[in-house]
DNA sequence: AGCACGCCGACT
DNA sequence: GTCGGCGTGCTC
């Protein structure tokens, strides 16, 4: 544990306490954004500028600008004072409350991450920029045309393509490989030149504003001029600048000099980007089943911090419950924050939301430009009440008041980051913040995550004691509203298809049924689970399977339709080919694509059903912003009778007119390299299912299998939860898997292929010594099931814990971490691949 | 992360 | 004898 962290936190405790600040102090210790730069900087405070601990600053450190955190003042450094540079601005003050302070330490510390990480993921992006090295071409190419080499000629044709001439030097090495070398050479003979970029920084937009400051007295006043003022005082007296000169018929000449003699005044004023607000309809609050009123009647009693697990089956009203449960919230002068697993997968939510509470709801997710962010996040800072939905990253907005946290679908794993550092869980970081504001976090969902389950349950065991500890409540809404009836779920043995002579990909039954869609008037949906035409191409002849050249994975093929040309895409790092006539390997014309992905059931489907029509939904067709609501409200407008897409489909789509769901193959959920392979199954399947038989008519669901006998298959079938988590946590207990025991995946990655084995087994050998001490499995180095993403190699090590150990610090391995070699460190992996 | 410093091999 | 490769270490 890092020592100066209790020390600091209580500085700034101090600080913020004691608004006065005493004489103030010449030296500031910061927090610079900078990997490789452990601990605290001293920096000269100017005489001209204000700098308070909590500020975002700008500071010189080596030859650039980087971002910092001022975390205290310093009266007397240990330190020549001739080394010690000046703080170059403050980029911001006032971005946090001190409570904000210690929920990212305890992420740093509990996620193995340095603080500055975590306070890199936790800020709008672009409060914490850097300079940049940036490069562009020379006004005037002083050398006659060298003989560049060919490397060096596409780098400055790649310039030559910018309107600018300019690229940053980090966007020209990811364009092209051995880029160094060839900038070096254009560098050398005068071609280009490299130079510092000042950071550019988010900042408020702002407007010139014109106020009236005095009445129009006659005297010294022309007749325009006392025509603009009683103008401008008819439209109240202050407009902006941009409005007055369109109404009043002026230029801003005349204006200034109005402003001059002290009749109005003119100045910039910040105004918020925090998107339009949709009109929609006011919407009353609905009227509840007995269960949501018993399970909102306990909510509204909480007044402590609680972790209350909302258990809905899927169409059983669970918004309506939230809705009902923030009103009061607000009314008190609260704010409350929803958390989602994507925001664009939840546009009915957030109508609803909009409609219910109008202005006082906004969005914050990564959608937004960095400006937006900047703007939202101020003006939370208001401290006005109100509620904030967004996706992970919105754990981090600095509400204040906090009187409810929601996490709707809590099992779902995109609340996990598992990119950069930190990989946090949504839910984790909500429960710590539910904690500091003291106020009740409630998780929604119809399949709660086995750990929430278990937690729930075993307070839920000990309640009998009536133990005032006990921080959970179980919430219950059991059936679906107006008690409409779960659709049948019906189960095929695609093996009997394929002994019965049945090739298709659609099994007789689920064909019937979609045949029989147009007629009953109904709509359905096929659920798949990858997206891309086939999941491989592969020759006939020799075997040969086309792979991509940057990581080890093949090519999927993709045709977005019939008369498009077909090519193939990696579905790991993007990269895009394609589709070659021959095989590269023998030249036979015989290459075949081999399994199905959504397009492939789109065009199947366009062969078998001829007057079908069909929407395609997957991160293929809905890439483009908005175009997902767009696609939904198409399909919800009858232009289709069938919704083919992959597990965007599982996520909050009301859809009534759905009378059937297929999943076209279950096997591909079920066999995942993953420990929680079967929950995940059961999960998205039972959401899935949960599409169908939301509206007036019945539902119906096909699930298509190889392997109809597994557990999880089973139990989506009969729609027991409570059978299907017995049986899998048995299984994790006796494996020790989450939640009866805990993992820390180590990742290591590099370009080189043996300095990632030599890294992963070094850092193997380390864990011995320091996890001897705390009974903890080390499983590993192994390199990971897909040795190479995007041209790094991969190895990892898992570590098994019991639930009692205590996690030492790990990120001490971060020191013996070679060059070129990066370490990742992922407490509570979900991903394991 | 950048960038300087410093030590080795291939060239004029 | 010099140029230019990239390994090592520092940044208030």
């Amino acid at each position: 544990m890092n020592p100066l962290r209790l020390e600091y936190w209580a500085q700034i405790l101090n600080c913020m306490a004691a608004k006065s600040k005493p004489l103030s102090p010449e030296w500031i210790e910061v927090l610079v954004d900078c990997p490789g730069a452990q601990g605290l900087y001293t920096y000269r405070i100017p005489p001209a500028l204000a700098v308070t601990p909590g500020d975002i600053l700008s500071v010189p450190f080596n030859s650039q600008q980087l971002g910092a955190i001022a975390v205290r003042y310093l009266t007397q450094p240990d330190l020549n004072l001739d080394l010690i540079k000046p703080v170059e601005a403050v980029i911001s003050t006032g971005f946090f409350s001190s409570s904000y302070w210690q929920l990212l330490d305890r992420i740093a510390e509990y996620y193995q991450t340095p603080l500055m990480q975590v306070i890199r993921t936790a800020l709008p992006p672009g409060l914490l920029a850097r300079s940049q090295r940036r490069i562009r071409l020379k006004p005037a190419p002083s050398p006659p045309a060298t003989l560049l080499s060919a490397s060096a000629q596409s780098l400055l044709a790649h310039l030559h393509q910018s309107t600018t001439g300019d690229y940053t030097w980090q966007y020209l090495q990811r364009q092209q490989r051995g880029a160094h070398r060839a900038l070096q050479e254009l560098l050398r003979h005068g071609w280009v030149e490299s130079y510092l970029a000042p950071p550019q920084t988010a900042q408020p937009q702002k407007r010139q504003v014109v106020t009236l400051t005095a009445k129009p007295a006659d005297e010294s006043l022309s007749q325009r001029q006392q025509e603009i003022l009683t103008g401008l005082q008819r439209q109240g007296g202050e407009l902006w600048l941009s409005d007055a000169l369109q109404l009043l018929q002026t230029t801003s000449a005349t204006l200034k000099r109005l402003a001059a003699k002290g009749y109005l005044s003119l100045e910039a004023r910040e105004v918020l980007r925090v998107g339009s607000h949709s009109t929609a309809a006011a919407d009353q609050p609905k009227t509840l089943t007995a269960a949501q009123t018993q399970a909102l009647a306990q909510l509204n009693q909480l007044e402590q911090y609680v972790t209350a697990l909302l258990h809905g089956v899927t169409g059983s009203g669970k918004t309506e419950v939230y809705l009902q449960a923030i009103a009061p919230r607000l009314n008190c002068r609260q704010s409350a924050l929803v958390l989602v697993p994507e925001i664009g997968l939840t546009s009915q939510l957030t109508d609803r939301f909009r409609s219910r509470f109008g202005e006082r709801v906004c969005l914050y997710h990564s959608g937004l430009s960095d400006g937006e962010r900047y703007d939202t996040w101020r003006q939370m800072l208001s401290g006005e009440p109100q509620v904030v939905i967004g996706t992970r990253s919105a754990i981090f907005v600095p509400l204040s008041n906090l009187g409810l946290i929601v996490l709707d679908e809590e099992h779902d794993s995109s609340f996990k980051q598992d990119q950069p550092a930190p990989c946090y869980h949504t839910r984790t970081v909500a429960r710590w913040r539910a904690q500091q504001a003291n106020c009740p976090l409630v998780l929604g969902s119809a399949t709660p995550a086995l750990e929430t389950w278990v937690e729930v349950q075993s307070s839920r065991d000990s309640q009998g004691q009536r133990d005032e500890a006990a921080q959970t409540v179980y919430l219950s809404l059991p059936s679906r509203i107006h008690n409409r009836p779960h659709p049948p779920i019906q189960i095929i043995d695609m093996r009997q298809e394929l002994q019965a002579g049945n090739r298709s990909i659609f099994s007789r039954s689920l064909e019937e049924a979609i045949a029989a869609l147009p007629a009953t008037g109904g709509q359905g949906i096929l659920f798949i689970h990858r997206r891309g035409h086939s999941s491989f191409v592969s020759c006939r002849s020799c075997g040969y399977v086309m792979e991509c050249p940057n990581c080890d994975v093949s090519l999927s093929y993709h045709q977005p339709h019939d008369q498009a040309e077909p090519y193939l895409r990696c579905h790991y790092c993007n990269h895009y080919q394609s589709h070659p006539s021959r095989c590269p390997e023998c030249a036979s014309p015989y290459l075949k694509n081999f399994g199905s992905g959504t397009q492939r059931v789109v065009s199947e489907i366009a062969k078998q059903f001829p007057t079908l029509r069909c929407l395609r939904f997957d991160s293929d067709t809905t890439r483009r912003k908005g175009s997902h609501r767009a696609l939904l409200t198409r399909f919800a407008q009858g232009e289709a009778d069938l919704l083919v897409g992959t597990q965007m489909l599982t996520k909050g789509i009301d859809l009534p007119q759905v009378t059937l769901v297929g999943i076209v193959a279950a096997d591909g959920l079920l066999y995942m390299p993953d420990y929680w392979a079967s929950e995940r199954a059961f999960q998205m399947m039972t959401q899935v299912a949960g599409r169908a038989g939301r509206g007036e008519r019945a539902g119906q669901v096909i699930v298509q299998t190889y392997t109809p006998e597994h557990p999880a298959v089973q139990a989506v079938q009969q729609q027991d939860y409570a059978a299907f988590t017995e049986a899998e946590l048995q299984d994790r207990q006796a494996l020790g898997y989450p939640p009866y025991g805990r993992l820390i995946l180590l990742r290591v990655t590099s370009p080189d292929p043996i300095a990632v084995k030599q890294a992963a087994e070094d850092f193997a050998s380390k864990l011995e010594a320091i996890a001897a001490a705390s009974d903890c499995d080390i499983l590993g180095p192994a390199p990971a099931p897909i040795l190479r993403v995007a041209r790094r190699y991969r190895w990892q090590i898992l570590l098994k814990l019991p639930l009692s150990a205590l996690i030492s610090d790990l990120s001490c391995l971060r020191q013996h971490c070679p060059d070129r070699v990066s370490l990742t460190i992922d407490v509570d992996p979900l991903n394991l691949s």
